[in-house]
Formats: C-alpha cells, sequence, structure tokens
RNA sequence: GCCCAGGUGGCGGAAUUGGUAGACGCGAUAGACUCAAAAUCUAUUGAUGGCAACAUCAUGAGAGUUCGAUUCUCUCCCUGGGCACCA
C-alpha cells in the first residue's frame, strides 16, 4: 500500500467533486428530505487575501453541513461576496485600478483559497453585492422602505469622516473617531438619507426573546449577544414633563426614567449642540455669551473623544416655570447632556451622580428629598431573614470633647462593634431631648457648648444584644462639650460599653456602621450622592423606600396631570447615505417640480456609471454628482428636468438581506420566490464573528422584519441559531495582521500538511468560540492521526467485528454526531483519535467497523475518507453515504470501575458487575478499603450508582 | 465606571445532574530501529518527599455550603470582549 499523499488525493478529489457536482443542492420541490440551511457570514474580498484565521468558521459549517447531508437533509451552504464600500474603495484608489477590476481579481484570489481547503459550497448560488442583477434587489427594498416612509432626508449634522469624506453612522464611531482610518470625527450639516430603523425598536427588542409553541426560545443566540443588541438598542421609560420658559412663549419638555423624586428638581440643563438652544437664548442679554460657549463644549467634546469627564457649564439667563412645583428653575448649559437621548433636555436634582457634581461646581442650589437608608448584610449585625422588623425612632450624636480635637466613641464589650451615641426616643421625647439625655446616661456628659441637627438616615440592621432586627430612624446630632464634668454612670451602661476618645484618624477606622462613617465623611465636607433611601415627599409619597414608589409615583404624576409616560431608546436612525462612489445608487430622483421621486421598479437596477474619477471630492457630495450625462435625467412623473440621487448606500445594505437570496440567488423577477422562501423559511445556523453582534445582525433583522411586514418573507427572524467563531491569533498571541508580521498562509499549510491536516487541526485547536494562538508544532498531531487512520487500512479484514472495538465505536459515533452538532469539534476529534489508537492495537479491525469509522471521519476530512472508501470497493463518494448510526445496546458495559473514597479522599478501586447490588458493593469497598477502616467506627456510607462509595469515618 | 465571558501541568485544552482533576494533542526525557539523522514505535511525564509501595499538596486568591467543590454561594485579584456622561 502506498503511504498517504495528501497533495495527489486532495487535488484529485476536488476535481472528482467538481465533476460530479455532488455538492449542489436540490431545490426544495424536487426532495421531500428536510432541508438544512447553514450560513457563514460572507467575506469581504480583502487584496490581502485569506489568512489561516478567516476559514475557522467555514470549516466548521462544513463539517455539519457534511453530516447533515450525509444524515439526509436537502442541505444549503452557500457563499458569496461582499465586495461595496469603503475598503474596496480605497484599495482600489491606492492601486489606481478601478474597484471592480479589483473585486473581480480579488474574489478569484478568495475562490481560489477557500477552493484548495475542501469546502462543500454549492457555488452555483453565488452572490456578489456589487453585481447589478443581486444590487436591483437592495435598491428595490430601499424603494420599498421608502415608499412605506421609512426612508427620510435629514439635514441634521452628521458624523463627517474629514479624511475618509463620508457622512458615518453612528454605528461606525469608536469614540468620536472613525472606526476605519481613526481621524476624529466632524459634525457637518449635510443632506442624508436616514432609514427609520427606531420604528422597530421595540420589536428588535423584544422579538429577541420570541417563544416557539412550545415555549422554547426561536433565537438559539450566545446571551452576551442578545445581551449587547440590548444595550445598543437602550430601552428606558420613564416620564416626560413639559414646562414654560418663563418670560417667553416657548415650552420644553424633559424626559427622566429616574423620576421618583420628582420634588427635589432645582435646575435643568441643556445640551451645548441642542437645535433649540438657539431659540432659548435669543435676544437675551447672554446669547452671543452662551451659544459661543457651546460652541466650544461641542468642539472640546469632539475632539476628547467624548472622554472628558469634568463637567462644564453656563447659565443660559432663562428659567422654566416647573410644572410639579419647585418653583422657577435655571436652564444651564452642560457637557454632559446629550442632544440625542431622550428630549436633549433634563431636570436635575441632587439625587443624581451627575447633577449633583455639576451642582456643587456651581454652586447651584439643591434640595434632597431621599433619606439614606443602609442595610446591613455582613457580620454580627446582618439582618435575619426569619425575623420581623421592630421601627424605632431614634438618635445618633457625633460629640466633640471639650478641648482637643477628639470625638467620643463607645467601644462595644458584648460584640466587635464601635459607634457613636445612639438611642432610641422615648414618649413624648423630642430628638434634642432624647440625645443629651443618652449622651449622660450612657457617658455621663452633661455640660453643651452646641448642639447642631443633622440629617435624618435610616438603617436596617440585626441587634445582636437585643436579638432583634431593627428598622431605625435615626436622628443625627452633631454635639459639642463645654467641660468634662461628669455624672456617675450606672454599672449596667458600664457593662455595656467603654467610652473612648478618638482622633480623626481612629474615627474612621473605629466605626461599623456605614450610616454613621458617611455622616461622619459628610461633616468633613465629603458628601455623598444619595441615590436610593426613604422619600421624604410629596407627602402621598413619604415615608416609603424610592425602590418601591415608581408605579405610585407615575399615577400621581398622571392623576395630577403632572407628566406622561414616555419610552425612549439609544437606538438611532440609520444613516444610510454615503458620499462615495462605490456602492449601490440609491434610487431616487429630485425633480424640481415634483419632489423626490422614486426610480420606478421596472427601470431597476439603477448601475452605478462606469467613470474614471471616483476620488471623493470632499465637498459632501459623492462623485457621481460630476457625472452629468448620468445625474441628469427626466423626471419618471412630470417628465421634466430632473437629477438623480447621487449618494450611495453603505457598506451594510447589500449584507442586511443576502441571506435570502441564496434562497433563490438567479430570480430575475423577484427577490426571492415565495415557495423557495416558504421552503428555505430561515437560516438554521449562522456562524461567524462576534464583532458583527450590534451592526449586520441588527440591521439584518430590521430589514427582515420590514420585508416580514410587506410580504417577501414569511418568517419573524432571519437566523435561527447564532454561533460566534473565536479568532485564531498570530503564534505569537497578537491577532494576525500584516502590521506584526505574523500572518499563516492556509496555501502554505495545505501544501506542507494537506487541507484535511489544516481542517482536523483548526477544529481540533480548542474550544471553537474562543480566541486561541496558531501553533508551528501543535499542528503535526492532526497530521499523525490521518497517517494512523491510512494505516489501519492496512489491517481490514473480512472478520467480524472484536465486541471491544464495536462497543467504543458506538460510543464514538455517538459522541461525534452530538459533537457537531453542539459545535464540540475538539472532543469529537479527541474521541476519534481514542478509537484509532485502539484500533491500532487490535490484531485486525473488520471492514464493517472501519467502514463506519471513515465515515464519521468524513465531514473533517472529506478527501481523505473518499480515496479509503474507494479503496474499500466504494463506487460513489463517502460524502454522499449515509450516516452511521450507533447502538445503545452495543455500548453498554459490563462491569464497572467503582472509586472507595475514605471521607471523601479516593483509597482503592473495585470492579464490579453493573447489576451487583448496592449491599455487596459497600461490603466489597469496606474490604478493599479496610486498612483505613481502622481509625473510627463507620458514620456513613455513600454510593453513588456506577461512581463510588464514600465512607464517612 | 458598568455589562458579559473566562482564569486548570512546560503549552493548547478535557472533566454528564457536585462524584477518580489533568482525557486528547503538542512539547520534553529515556529506550528500540539506523553507520548516523529524520520519521516511526515503546515507556515515562502536575508538584514535593521516598529505592519503592505510598504519602502530602494542587483547578487565579480567600472564605462558605457539602460525606465530597474545577463545578454551587460570597468577597477580592487578573485576562479578553462589549458599552461608556444614556438622565
Amino acid at each position: 500500500m502506498k503511504s498517504y499523499d495528501h497533495k495527489k488525493i486532495e487535488k484529485k478529489w476536488q476535481q472528482e467533486w467538481n465533476k460530479k457536482k455532488i455538492y449542489k443542492t436540490t431545490e426544495g420541490d424536487k426532495t421531500r428530505n428536510p432541508k438544512y440551511y447553514v450560513l457563514d457570514m460572507f467575506p469581504y474580498p480583502s487584496g490581502e487575501g485569506l489568512h489561516v484565521g478567516h476559514p475557522k468558521g467555514y470549516i466548521a459549517t462544513d463539517v455539519i453541513s457534511r453530516m447533515k447531508r450525509m444524515q439526509g437533509f436537502n442541505v444549503l451552504h452557500p457563499m458569496g461576496f461582499d465586495a461595496f464600500g469603503l475598503p474596496a474603495e480605497n484599495f482600489a484608489l491606492k492601486m489606481k485600478i478601478h474597484p471592480e477590476i479589483a473585486v473581480k481579481k480579488n474574489i478569484k484570489r478568495f475562490k481560489e483559497q477557500l477552493g484548495v481547503i475542501g469546502l462543500d459550497y454549492d457555488w452555483s448560488r453565488e452572490v456578489n453585492t456589487t453585481d447589478p442583477k443581486y444590487y436591483k434587489w437592495t435598491q428595490w427594498i430601499f424603494l420599498q422602505l421608502f415608499k412605506k416612509g421609512l426612508a427620510y432626508e435629514s439635514h441634521e449634522p452628521i458624523n463627517w469622516c474629514p479624511s475618509c469624506k463620508t457622512g458615518l453612522a453612528n454605528e461606525d464611531l469608536e469614540g468620536g473617531k472613525c472606526e476605519r482610518c481613526g481621524s476624529l470625527v466632524e459634525k457637518k450639516p449635510l443632506r442624508q438619507w436616514v432609514l427609520k430603523i427606531t420604528d422597530y425598536a421595540e420589536r428588535l427588542l423584544t422579538e429577541l426573546d420570541l417563544k416557539n409553541k412550545d415555549g422554547s426560545l426561536l433565537l438559539s443566540w450566545p446571551e452576551s449577544i442578545k445581551e449587547m443588541q440590548r444595550h445598543w438598542i437602550g430601552k428606558s421609560e420613564g416620564m416626560l414633563f413639559e414646562a414654560p420658559v418663563k418670560d417667553t412663549n416657548l415650552k420644553i419638555q424633559t424626559f427622566s426614567a429616574h423620576f421618583e423624586a420628582f420634588t427635589a428638581d432645582t435646575f435643568v440643563v441643556i445640551a451645548p449642540d441642542h437645535p433649540f438652544l438657539k431659540e432659548l437664548v435669543k435676544n437675551t442679554p447672554k446669547e452671543k455669551e452662551v451659544l459661543d460657549f457651546s460652541a466650544n463644549l461641542v468642539k472640546e467634546r469632539l475632539s476628547d473623544g467624548y472622554e472628558t469627564k469634568e463637567v462644564k457649564g453656563i447659565f443660559t439667563g432663562r428659567y422654566i416655570v416647573d410644572p410639579v412645583g419647585n418653583g422657577d428653575l435655571p436652564i444651564w448649559v452642560a457637557s454632559y447632556a446629550l442632544a440625542d437621548y431622550g428630549t436633549g433636555i433634563v431636570k436635575c436634582s441632587a439625587h443624581d451622580e451627575r447633577d449633583f457634581v455639576f451642582a456643587k461646581k456651581y454652586n447651584i442650589k439643591l434640595k434632597k428629598v431621599i433619606e439614606p437608608l443602609y442595610i446591613d448584610t455582613k457580620g454580627a449585625s446582618a439582618v435575619r431573614a426569619d425575623l420581623p422588623f421592630v421601627e424605632r425612632e431614634a438618635v445618633m450624636g457625633i460629640v466633640k470633647h471639650w478641648q482637643e480635637d477628639k470625638y467620643l466613641g463607645l467601644k462595644w464589650k458584648q460584640i466587635d462593634w464601635g459607634t457613636f451615641v445612639t438611642g432610641g426616643i422615648e414618649p413624648g421625647q423630642t430628638p434634642e431631648e432624647a440625645i443629651k439625655a443618652e449622651l449622660e446616661e450612657e457617658t455621663g456628659y452633661f455640660k453643651f457648648k452646641s448642639i447642631k441637627k443633622l440629617g435624618r438616615r435610616h438603617a436596617k440592621f440585626y441587634h445582636p444584644p437585643k436579638k432583634e432586627n431593627r428598622f431605625g430612624h435615626f436622628n443625627h446630632f452633631y454635639l459639642e462639650l463645654e467641660s468634662g464634668e461628669q455624672k456617675e454612670v450606672s454599672q449596667e451602661e458600664k457593662d455595656k460599653h467603654e467610652v473612648v476618645w478618638l482622633s480623626k484618624d481612629e474615627v474612621e477606622k473605629f466605626l461599623v456602621s456605614e450610616g454613621q462613617r458617611d455622616e461622619w465623611h459628610e461633616l468633613q465636607g465629603k458628601e455623598k450622592v444619595v441615590l436610593d433611601g426613604i422619600l421624604t415627599e410629596p407627602k402621598e409619597l413619604a415615608g416609603r423606600e424610592v425602590k418601591d414608589v415608581r408605579e405610585d409615583a407615575i399615577k400621581y404624576l398622571e392623576k395630577n396631570n403632572l407628566a406622561k409616560r414616555k419610552t425612549t431608546y439609544k437606538l438611532r436612525d440609520w444613516v444610510f447615505s454615503r458620499q462615495r462612489y462605490w456602492g449601490e445608487p440609491i434610487p431616487l430622483i429630485h425633480c424640481e417640480k415634483c419632489g423626490v421621486v422614486p426610480v420606478p421598479e421596472k427601470d431597476l437596477p439603477v448601475k452605478l456609471p462606469k467613470v474614471k474619477f471616483y476620488e471623493p471630492t470632499g465637498t459632501g457630495e459623492s462623485p457621481l454628482a460630476a457625472i452629468s450625462k448620468w445625474v441628469n435625467v427626466k423626471c419618471p412623473k412630470c417628465k421634466g428636468k430632473a437629477k438623480r440621487e447621487t449618494n450611495t448606500m453603505p457598506q451594510w445594505a447589500g449584507s442586511s438581506w443576502y441571506y435570502l437570496r441564496f434562497m433563490d440567488s438567479k430570480n430575475p423577477k423577484a427577490l426571492v420566490d415565495k415557495k423557495k422562501e416558504k421552503y428555505w423559511n430561515t437560516v438554521d445556523l449562522y456562524v461567524g464573528g462576534a464583532e458583527h453582534a450590534t451592526r449586520h445582525l441588527i440591521y439584518a433583522r430590521f430589514w427582515h422584519k420590514f420585508l416580514l411586514d410587506i410580504g417577501i418573507v414569511s418568517t419573524e427572524e432571519p437566523f435561527r441559531k447564532l454561533q460566534s467563531v473565536g479568532l485564531i491569533m498570530g503564534p505569537d498571541g497578537r491577532k494576525m495582521s500584516k502590521r506584526f508580521g505574523n500572518i499563516i498562509n492556509p496555501d502554505d499549510i495545505v501544501n506542507r500538511y494537506g487541507a484535511d491536516t489544516l481542517r482536523l487541526y483548526e477544529m481540533f485547536m480548542g474550544p471553537f468560540d474562543q480566541a486561541i494562538a496558531w501553533s508551528e508544532e501543535a499542528i503535526i498531531g492532526p497530521r499523525r492521526f490521518l497517517e494512523r487512520v491510512w494505516k489501519i487500512a492496512q489491517k481490514v479484514s473480512k472478520n467480524n467485528s472484536s465486541s471491544s472495538i464495536e462497543k467504543l465505536l458506538n460510543k464514538t459515533i455517538k459522541k461525534v454526531s452530538v459533537d457537531i452538532v453542539e459545535m464540540r469539534f475538539n472532543t469529537a476529534i479527541s474521541s476519534m483519535m481514542i478509537l484509532v489508537s485502539e484500533m491500532e492495537k487490535a490484531p485486525d479491525i473488520s471492514l464493517k467497523d472501519y467502514k463506519k469509522f471513515i465515515q464519521i471521519l468524513a465531514p473533517f476530512a472529506p478527501h481523505l475518507a473518499d480515496e479509503i472508501w474507494k479503496n474499500l470497493g466504494e463506487k460513489k463518494s463517502i460524502n454522499l453515504s449515509v450516516w452511521p448510526k450507533w447502538d445503545e445496546k452495543l455500548m453498554k458495559d459490563e462491569d464497572v470501575k467503582i472509586v472507595v473514597q475514605v471521607n471523601g479522599k479516593v483509597r482503592a478501586e473495585i470492579v464490579i458487575a453493573v447489576d451487583a447490588k448496592e449491599d455487596e458493593i459497600k461490603k466489597l469497598a469496606s474490604v478493599a478499603v479496610s486498612k483505613y477502616l481502622t481509625a473510627g467506627e463507620i458514620k456513613k456510607v455513600i454510593y453513588i450508582k456506577n461512581r463510588l462509595v464514600n465512607i464517612v469515618v
């Protein structure tokens, strides 16, 4: 027998598969087989070609599709190219080749590289987003969006990248910089087409959790990606307040998601780039000053990439009349206010982190309506879940020494507590009287220079001496002693605690109560913002915890007509035009008389004109604007003078629906045939990089839902199961990049080790969704494995199976079948490695067993498998054979090894029959470990079936 | 700062509902084959002690629950990814 020659074998079988078209997908009406649609995120054919990281996902889908095909599914596993957009255009500009030619060349190279890996794509369905036959339908979808009012023109300032010379969506920014080139983005007013994705915000959010009829989740996606989308959509429910601006006819609206403390509002902030600002300060003495300041702030914010944490602002000179009765509130411009969240104007109070900082900085008056509540959860005073709370009005006093800068603390004797003076208020006492009485009782001091009332704080805690849960309402005081004169203290009090005088530093370490410590800090001028606690206003809600009053606060505000419910989203509408050449032309016409007119559907596609110069103009106009022959057209409505829209679509457009086109890639009459769409339904498995979690995957879901609404598709969601691929890093552990010179080319690996080895290695490296560094050394393992598989063929005989091999084989078939579905390829491969080393040890291997093994190996190493298959006398490709089934009966073990532990430590192993009785096993076990049992009597024997016996001594 | 995922030998990683930690692979060491090398095969390979049987310690750190914890709970540290003035 010849040795394993991957070069010969792989080339031969790739040609054979192509010739016989064995991977061509059958149309739905020509088969009764159930369908399985597995899709890779199609690549952007860059000029640099593939590195070994790219095909990792493709190999995984290839393995799954091959297994599914063998299991009788009608598999759709297509591939295409996403080739419009900036990278291709910039590459073309740099290399001075027309993008169309460059893209063609790059695609050819990509296909060659994919080809040598032996992937089972049905290339007859290939799509290319830059093909007019394809982008005809991208334009068609845009027209439908336009007709439904979901595409609109916006003249608001947009993000402009001065280097790419194009407008960008918020999503294309990275901390205020252009994601592609890293240059600072400017705001520039430009006419843009924008898609109203916000109309779908609620559905995009809730339908992430859509359920099947049986109650299971429709979308089987990684929770992390769902979570990212939820954050991206950023739903927040709150209240909308409307207020007149004093001395004007103007009104403003403010939004608040945390409105419970609405009576605390003392000022208002507006975003520096808020469109309303100009009108607000018009004809006021501060007009120029405020606008200049704001303009500066916007500039600063942009250049700092939104990273400024220091807040800045200016008073506008205007006031609102607060609708909830807090009087006239000054309006400030504040750097931290965002124009495009909520209404861009906020009512502010002491009970918000940023508002608080801002107010402190500019000495704006604050009002507090939440008193802090502390709940002890740790240590001796942790609240007991089983006890009710005893409510008490109480006092606490910080007492200063009559001479020194020292403060009075009580060191408790029964427990490890350090506190200030505290105590309850007796009936008929005022808090002042109570604190004085407590102090005298506990310490004997009674002569005061001054007494000052501080705040009120509440605490829930367990009181160990009293053995009860307390809910104390503490009135805090600051007292200065006049002299050290003392009265006699009772023995009872003396037994409870010791009086100590502490320096400021010592106080810090001494205190155990967070509430006392906060009060102490506030006394030193370090005030903390209060976000949660007990509300003191309005009367109707007073005394309740903030977190419990939300619903009642809404009712109160609505009943009194003070505010309305309102939901806002972080999700912004989608800036859908680019001022560049290399993209789908937006199929609209601007007519002098009729305004914006859609290109009639029969005239689609609007082809991108072939031009010599396609450099960005830099003026904010697309290069297409300069091509008068293309631009000037007749209005489709009135036949008058008109011009084409010259903006093009963003790169995301073509990829937002390509998965539908694969179902029916050649159809000239429809985006996708209705019957075919019904048959292929939804993508069963979608594999790609997690970096597309929030853009591509949200845009595609948006378009899909729109297409559902207009009756083009019949499903709610495009991708049922989503799996992210972990990156393959360079051997140095860094991202593979030209810059680091750590790129591994798959062609070299295929040459040296073969495609089957590459495939096996990439699947064996580790968990599929995890990033792992490429290892030049470890790849030899899978290669050796394949050589051993190849050699076993020499031992194949017509004899009956050996029962031990048969048993292991069945177990392996099961493991591989299950692991592939769950995308745990590494463990599937390791189980096959175990089988192979057992086969090597056996004197001979039955033909039947060997064939089954080669079949389960075939999805991973299809070339080698087909070659062996043929050598074993089979005529048809192994990839079309029927996936072997495992037989549970043959997998049963007769004996089982049981571990015997003494006190949880392994001391012996015994082998017993599977059906042995528990008593018997326990007996055997205690005999096996008898020498460890002499120490004491047996307390307990734990038996876990087929696993272990644990004897507790 | 917030959210998510993760931390296991020299390295990549395994470990069903809590039940023998280190499967499988790489590397390393020794031996066989060879004039020699490579390749291949065989054996060993978490650490420490011991000639050995064996013992003790080990899954980022610390605590807890349990007969028993890589797995569950809490606190902290570190790494990767995402978001970041979101009212």
